[in-house]
DNA sequence: TGACCGAAGATTGTCGACAATACTAGCCAC
DNA sequence: GTGGCTAGTATTGTCGACAATCTTCGGTCA
């Protein structure tokens, strides 16, 4: 028995990324290996494969000799992940489409219709973990993991800029029409999908 | 000056990479720390890390205490990988589209007739290496990096897929009306674009 | 015979120490 | 005062050794 530690090197990794992602790091802060060694009462090798493994997701940058920051995404990248995003979004609306059954396709509707009460409920937090739930759920039923793996690096990647557009008035009237067109597409079992 | 070593993390990476997807590795073959050490007379430390980072490109399996193996990609996975690819190609060629000049377009119509020439001389080396340099091109004028990136990766996963559908006959001149699709989508600067 | 158990060997995971490199501050010549 | 040099500090990179874990092989017992 070792729960103490469990897998300290997966477990170093997940909580730096969420403290990276959740904002507790500033962008283009100095991450010491020793320090984060001694916050995350973990050994500096551990730390080490964590950077490493952070560095590919793009979440930090490693200079040789010079240590890892947090990376800061230029506007230009946070379009470019947004783009990418976009078109694996639409592969995964593509191939739900093909494979949805009709449970399926209720289970969205409802889903969909739920995120409306919350919203004129004004429950933010709910609806953004019905929205979770709703985007998983066809995840599931497209049956892409290369492709859902990839969405989830992105999402950690961009999940800064989604505070702006998350503020900006109109937008969940907007996601709420989306979401209407994906369930349609998906239902209508055709090559057609908007974001 | 250190010639000797340069960056031996990146070497070994670069090194045990290019050794899997050339297939002097065989799939499932187990990749012990040690024996890949003395092979690329790096210490361990460095395979490690490299290890780590083949890890994430998907090009090897590591089970905790167990060690590294490469990866044997199902059927499913090389679908999931081709249909993803596909995804990204179409987003690089739309972005290509937008943004291309017409001294672009007349490069890639170039290189398309040179590529149709070298199939005509069974020059199936210099026709694959035209063939590089013009997707290197496309992805160039779309000027995309995450998504440049991301299409490197997949293609070193789905490499050893690549030898079967090159070798399927036809596919030369599949490719080459394909090629000729990309181009006239591109000049168009249109939203249509076929693999 | 065949399943179960334990010791030995092989391999990975982690730690501490040291080397290599980058950064900082202070000194000196001009 | 300023530019450049040097010593000192901070941090990363690498190595070797050891602990933890898995695998294999041989023996024992029903």
């Amino acid at each position: 028995m070792k729960s103490a530690h469990g897998d300290s090197n997966a477990e170093v990794c997940r909580r730096l990324r969420e403290e990276i992602v959740s904002g507790r790091f500033q962008p283009n802060e100095r991450l010491v290996e020793a320090d984060l060694a001694v916050h995350f009462r973990a050994g500096r090798t551990a730390v080490r494969a964590a950077l490493a493994t952070l560095d590919q997701e793009g979440l930090i940058v490693r200079e040789p000799n010079r240590g890892a920051r947090v990376r800061l995404i230029s506007d230009r990248e946070a379009l470019e992940i947004e783009q990418v995003r976009n078109a694996l979004e639409r592969l995964l609306t593509r191939a739900a489409g093909a494979r949805a059954t009709d449970a399926d396709v209720d289970d969205l509707r409802q889903m969909v219709s739920e995120m409306d009460e919350r919203i004129r409920e004004g429950d933010a937090l709910g609806y953004s973990e019905l929205n979770a739930r709703f985007h998983q759920r066809i995840w599931k039923v497209a049956d892409n993991r290369m492709a859902a793996k990839m969405l989830v690096t992105l999402k950690s990647q961009s999940i800064r800029f989604q505070y702006r557009t998350m503020l900006r008035p109109g937008r969940t009237e907007r996601s709420f029409r989306e979401h209407q067109a994906i369930v349609a597409a998906i239902a209508s079992h055709d090559e057609e999908a908007c974001d």
